[in-house]
Parts: C-alpha cells; sequence; structure tokens
DNA sequence: ATCTAATAGTTAGATGTCTAACTGTCAACC
DNA sequence: GGTTGACAGTTAGACATCTAACTATTAGAT
C-alpha cells in the first residue's frame, strides 16, 4: 500500500491546502461583516485581551504601531472599539472592543469550528483521535499564536 | 493516556494553529519582495498558468475582475508580468509572468517547504506516514487550492 | 533638576484593494 | 446585417495599509 519514490502530493502541501480551505472560508466570513482579515484578527485580540495597548496589538499582529493607529482609526469610526487612557499613564491607550464590536465578531470561533468539522468529516473517532496526537506533537514545538 | 472530557485543545484549533504557523511564515516572505499576499499568489498562478486571461485570474483568487485588473497594473509597472491579446480574440488579455517577475517567486514554494518541513521535524517517518494518510484522506474532499 | 534615550502614538503621502459605473468586444438570434 | 445581451476589462472614488517622519510622554542617568 506504499510506494518509495517520490510523493505525488507531499504532506507539506497537504497541510497547506487544508489551512487554505480554513482561509478561504474566514475570508469570506469577514467579508460578509465588512472586516479586513486583519481588523478581525484585532477585534478578536481585544476581545480576548480587553484593554491591550497599541503597543501589544502592533507586536502580536507582527506590524507597526503605525499600522495599528489607522487600522484603529477605522474601527474606532465604526464604533466597534474605545479607546482611553487610564492609570495615570498618558502615553499609552487602553483599547476595549464596545458592545457592538464583540458581537459582530463574536460568531468568529464559532464559525471557523464548523468549518472544520466540516473539513474533518471524513475520518473515523479513532482515525481523528491518531491525528489530535499527530497534531499535538507537531504544535507542542511551534511558537503559539496569539488568538 | 486519554480523557473522556471536552479537549483543552482541539484538533481544529491545532490544524488552524499549524495554518496560522504558515501563514505568518509566508507573510514574512512576501513582505520582503514588497509583494502583498495577493500580488504573490497572482504572480505564482501565472508561472503554473501562462497565458491565463484575467476573468481566470479573478475566479481563483475569489476576487472580481476590477481588482485583478488593479493587481496587475502593480505588477506591470514593476515589470513583473506582460499583457497581450492574442489569436484574434480583442476583449481577452493573456497575461504571463515575465523573467524577472518568475524569478522574484520562484523560491516561494520552496521557503514553503522548509518552513513545513521544521513544522513536521517533531515526527517520526512512520509518524509522518501516518499523518500524510489522515491528512489524503481529509483533503480528498476537499475542493482543490488554485495552486 | 535636567538632559537623554526609549517608548507610545499620530500624521502625511504612497500604494493596494474594493465597489459601482463604465467602455469595448463577441455571439446569438431574428 | 442589425440588435441585444453576455462577457472581458478599465476607471473613479473610497477605504485600508504601509513606510517615514513627526509629537508627546516616561524613565533613567548624572
Amino acid at each position: 500500500m506504499e510506494e518509495d519514490g517520490p510523493r505525488l502530493t507531499t504532506s507539506l502541501e497537504l497541510l497547506r491546502w487544508i489551512g487554505w480551505a480554513q482561509m478561504m472560508a474566514g475570508q469570506d466570513w469577514v467579508r460578509e461583516r465588512d472586516l479586513s482579515r486583519e481588523q478581525s484578527f484585532v477585534l478578536g485580540y481585544l476581545v480576548q485581551n480587553p484593554g491591550a495597548i497599541q503597543r501589544d496589538i502592533a507586536d502580536v499582529s507582527r506590524t507597526s504601531a503605525a499600522s495599528v493607529s489607522s487600522l484603529l482609526q477605522g474601527l474606532e469610526r465604526r464604533g466597534l472599539i474605545d479607546r482611553r487612557t487610564e492609570g495615570g499613564n498618558e502615553r499609552s491607550k487602553r483599547v476595549y472592543a464596545t458592545l457592538e464590536g464583540a458581537e459582530l465578531i463574536e460568531g468568529f470561533d464559532a464559525a471557523m469550528a464548523a468549518t472544520e468539522d466540516a473539513i474533518l468529516a471524513p475520518l473515523s473517532a479513532e482515525e481523528r483521535e491518531t491525528l489530535h496526537e499527530l497534531l499535538l506533537k507537531v504544535t507542542s514545538v511551534l511558537p503559539r499564536p496569539t488568538r
């Protein structure tokens, strides 16, 4: 049931394939809400980390403070976030998702879970278990995602 | 070695995690070449599919003909692609990556393969084989990526 | 206390991407 | 062969993002 020659499709490609399917599904989801990928990432991060300062947001989104500033202006204009200085520190701004912002992004994780459940549909329970263990091994040495 | 309760980290999340790591690695790579994600996708597609018309490019990139038009203008200005009408059809334009464009995107697949090899490092040969079979099952029912 | 360097954030201008409205070309049908 | 509708692509204008240069605040050194 196996071959010795080079594979026609490597695991690497299959992983990218799955990632691609997830990415495309996510893209549809955020576009329906008039959010860019970056905006939805930041909004989700703010729900998980209320009161984060812009510097941190820039770090976890792997971008610059200037880009975060512009991005937050867009979200603030739509009333999806609040910014205020707190605790006597005048140069840091604490950023919060508003109720409206939190509700807008709310279904994101659920939508992704549904997508991924559909993706795993061809596997039996035992196979899913095996896959899970292998993935755990792989991710154990991977830098953690920031949300 | 197993639990019955809900998982702390689902396979779904692990898959997304791996996809995230790949995406971030790709992001670094394209940014070093002053390409956007969309541009690098299209440029890579053109290397694989020389002479594609803009309508097809729009379809596979899941965007509009207008966006493709703008995007190609940017690539053309940098001399990374050529556009010309061929075969007596005046309304379709055949698009080709130039030598320079092909060279710019050339290392992309290799860079991704290197990243993903690093990702799979924690697995033994047998484990990789098992993972590969499971991933094949999963992807067998997934819409194929367009490059 | 004052100077300096690091830090947090903003603004200006360039480029990229998107939507809506447009031009030009082809094909089908009478 | 002329009209109509579908099709391929572009343009204009709005918004998002990025880089570089900037302002303002804080912390540390002396």
